[in-house]
DNA sequence: GTTTTGCATATTGTTGACAATCTGCAAACC
DNA sequence: GGTTTGCAGATTGTCAACAATATGCAAAAC
């Protein structure tokens, strides 16, 4: 990538990093990082070309990390077309929204078991930034706190697989909320009680009470969701 | 592959799998239906050059198709070492199973409310096949049944989101199954019962009911499996 | 006899070249 | 004018060669 003869180049730790992971490994990670983060257009298209050059890699692991990212959810890839940054739907949201709430339940259910109480005092402090954001009404800091708590309590729940299949589901989600740009603010308030009967469910290791609460949060933020959009939520009705 | 003088060669079958699936595509599926159907060994080491010759194709697609199966879950990369069929430990089957639960009570919910009336009629037809297996006692069959009558309700559920994580979730669990060679068939009455009662559920579109019932059968399961092992569910007590 | 070192072999990681396919545009045709 | 046909350029799909790494075995060292 680039000459070695420089005074210190990374040196210990990129040959620690190049020792563990491939380059299809680094160049996945990479593009994960960079979608999540919204660097690329929803729908943009993905120059296999462009994007190795962008790495300093051969198109061979850039075209291997398309193909997971392709398992992963995040990409669409189309024969002899190109790969295209998922486009997440309402749609589609709506159902990774049930997904999520099932997953979330187990969840409360398990933390409610498992977790312990040095995790409870992250979780109530956590929320306690939470009540104090509510007075400034500051989307973008409380997204981030709530994404912290969950992720918190996927992990307190100590199940390795619920992790793996909670994580890919929220990048499959934040793929379509950052197309709802900004978010309104007005529901903060209530997520946030929500939060709080959470938090005190678990710690009482209530599972039952927690997997609930859990649960019909995430159908709530699900339903807030349409409120913002000012459109009734889909599939209410039976079909055939 | 094969020179193309003959008399008709697979062809307008074969250019319109060809236009649709890259080779990559087609070595993932191929791949992953020997893994599922067990023709490879568990753990066992995939050579990238003889898998590539048996397939004939380059490696080039194989490992594409490699990493993409490692996101799926059924092989694992080790940098510099190869590609192994994944195995399941016990005690990452019963965190999957516990996952699995998750999505089943949800799709139970949603079976309840958006399954057709031919759906049923097809559900009530399996059951009584498995009623007419609980005389004979045959394992296999009985698999095949309790595969297709899951697989029907999680289409039922019409959330195509849940369909894709919940047939994910199934791959994972059937590597493990393989490995309990020839599963005991003395639990196949109790679980016939409960596939009685989940139909009706969804019959009568009790959503509540369904998940329930979906829920437990999933857990119940888990403890037949333990119970058939003579090994006592891990994770029964709290850890810090 | 045990451990270590060094090589030979096999396998994986990466690359650049070539083939196949798509896209856009312009000329020809009706 | 509108449609079709046929390039030219760009992009993706596939391959085979090369580089890097791991593995197993034999010889040397202690």
């Amino acid at each position: 990538m680039q000459p070695p003869s420089q005074k210190h180049p990374p040196a210990k730790e990129t040959i620690g990093i190049l020792r563990e992971n491939s380059l299809s490994m680094l160049a996945h990670h990479e593009l994960k990082r960079r979608i999540i983060a919204g660097e690329f257009a929803a729908g943009a298209k993905l120059n296999e070309a462009e994007i190795a050059l962008a790495l300093g890699v051969s198109r061979g692991p850039v075209r291997e990390a398309f193909l997971a990212l392709d398992q992963a959810g995040l990409v669409r890839v189309e024969k002899n077309r190109g790969v295209f940054v998922r486009e997440i739907s309402l749609e589609e949201a709506d159902e990774i929204y049930e997904v999520r709430a099932a997953l979330e339940g187990m969840i409360g259910r398990l933390a409610a078991l498992h977790i312990g109480d040095d995790e409870i005092a992250q979780l109530r402090g956590i929320v306690k930034k939470m009540v104090a954001l509510d007075k400034t009404r500051k989307a973008g800091a409380y997204f981030l706190l709530n994404v912290e708590f969950h992720d918190l309590l996927a992990r307190a729940a100590r199940n390795k697989a619920m992790l793996v299949n909670y994580r890919r589901v929220i990048n499959e989600l934040d793929l379509y909320r950052r197309e709802t740009i900004t978010r309104s603010t007005e529901n903060i308030p209530i997520s946030t009680l929500e939060h709080v009967a959470i938090v005190e469910a678990v710690a009482a290791r209530d599972e039952k009470r927690a997997a609930t609460l859990m649960f019909d949060h995430v159908m709530h933020s699900r339903e807030r969701l349409h409120c913002v959009l000012q459109k009734p939520p889909v599939r209410a009705k039976r079909d055939s």
